[in-house]
DNA sequence: TCCGATATTAGGACTAGGTACTAAAAAACA
DNA sequence: TGTTTTTTAGTACCTAGTCCTAATATCGGA
């Protein structure tokens, strides 16, 4: 099922996309082409090797500032964090995120990110949210960009309290304060400073 | 400077799990022996060659990418609703429902499950949660079934207190409270829209 | 229908970062 | 000292490519 060139190139680039892993060999296959044409197609869609594509994906991975979350599993982007102390996360409303009738963000959504921002800035193996508090001050709509700041408010033995706002523009529209479990209680009394 | 083949081996392996995409070469250079012995250690201490590390961080760097996204998808199956009042639903909690590091469930599925079930009991065109306080106060394991059930506790002129507690078995693991806002124009007979 | 442009395929030489193997030299030890 | 362990060297082969040249196929227009 031979097409033009153009619908092979749009078809490629979308392949390799979802699956970075496919050799050029299993594209020739699929394309039912040379495996020297799907070579042309890459470098004219400036699509990089297989193993440049793998070692993108996997240094992606390596970047990882955080401790007790990977930082894919948060929800939304971290752009600052500083464990034990704060974290800033922006996460934006897409179509899939809002309910249909009212074009108005899920709240499990920006729970999440929330929840993940609070979970992330705890500077330990593990954390598990214990209870949390919070308050959908506004809806937030499709499009919107919504900030969140988390902020460790006090830390006793084995547990933590973090506060987090999550903004859109200037409008506060949650609030939420978590009280997070967290896995090895290492400080009994004062703890050395080292933060290593 | 170099030492007994022991040492060697264990500063190699830490090395390689701290930057897995260093090349034999370098480690030769940096170990101050030959690339051949590099490669008996690696032989010794079964540790995979350069590509397959980097292959192996981009997989999972791949299924946590994945795994953040059908939040948005399926969060229970209701299987019992009596519109006003109560609903039931359960939630199978997957791999891709819990932390990679410790297997226990993502607190936003469990809150997900329970709020969109809070939204679902009621009998409106749109239903916004307001505020809540939820408690989480076991850890679920993956392959856990997680039975959320919705009781409607009172409603006033567009607000409704939800009370939804989830089980996995006999076993409390999480409880909230939800305040909702709802709709003034109350539209019957559509029961749809589950929230999710 | 033939012509020229575009697209595709084939092949060779070379690369990185290896595996798998053999063989020899060096170091450690008893 | 002799033997065992460790290290090094070198060869052939592999994958998944790059870069390049050259031949063939296919398509659109006069």
């Amino acid at each position: 099922m031979r097409r033009s060139k153009k619908e092979r190139q749009e078809r490629l680039q979308k392949t390799i996309q979802e699956n970075p892993f496919v050799t050029d060999e299993e594209l020739a296959q699929e394309f039912s082409v040379s495996v020297q044409t799907i070579r042309l197609d890459r470098m004219e869609l400036s699509i990089p090797e297989l193993r440049e594509r793998i070692k993108y994906v996997a240094e992606k991975n390596m970047q990882d500032e955080v401790r007790s979350l990977p930082i894919e599993e948060v929800i939304g982007d971290i752009i600052d964090i500083e464990l034990d102390k704060s974290a800033i996360s922006i996460f934006d409303v897409k179509k899939e995120h809002v309910f249909t009738r009212n074009g108005i963000a899920r709240g499990h959504h920006l729970f999440a990110q929330a929840n993940s921002l609070a979970v992330a800035v705890i500077n330990d193996e593990m954390a598990l949210t214990g209870k949390a508090e919070i308050r959908f001050t506004q809806p937030v709509k499709e499009g919107s960009r919504v900030v969140a700041k988390a902020k460790v408010i006090r830390s006793e033995k084995g547990r933590t309290i973090v506060d987090v706002s999550s903004s859109v523009g200037s409008d506060l529209v949650f609030r939420g304060e978590f009280s997070m479990f967290r896995a090895q209680s290492a400080e009994k009394g004062k703890k050395d400073e080292t933060g290593n």
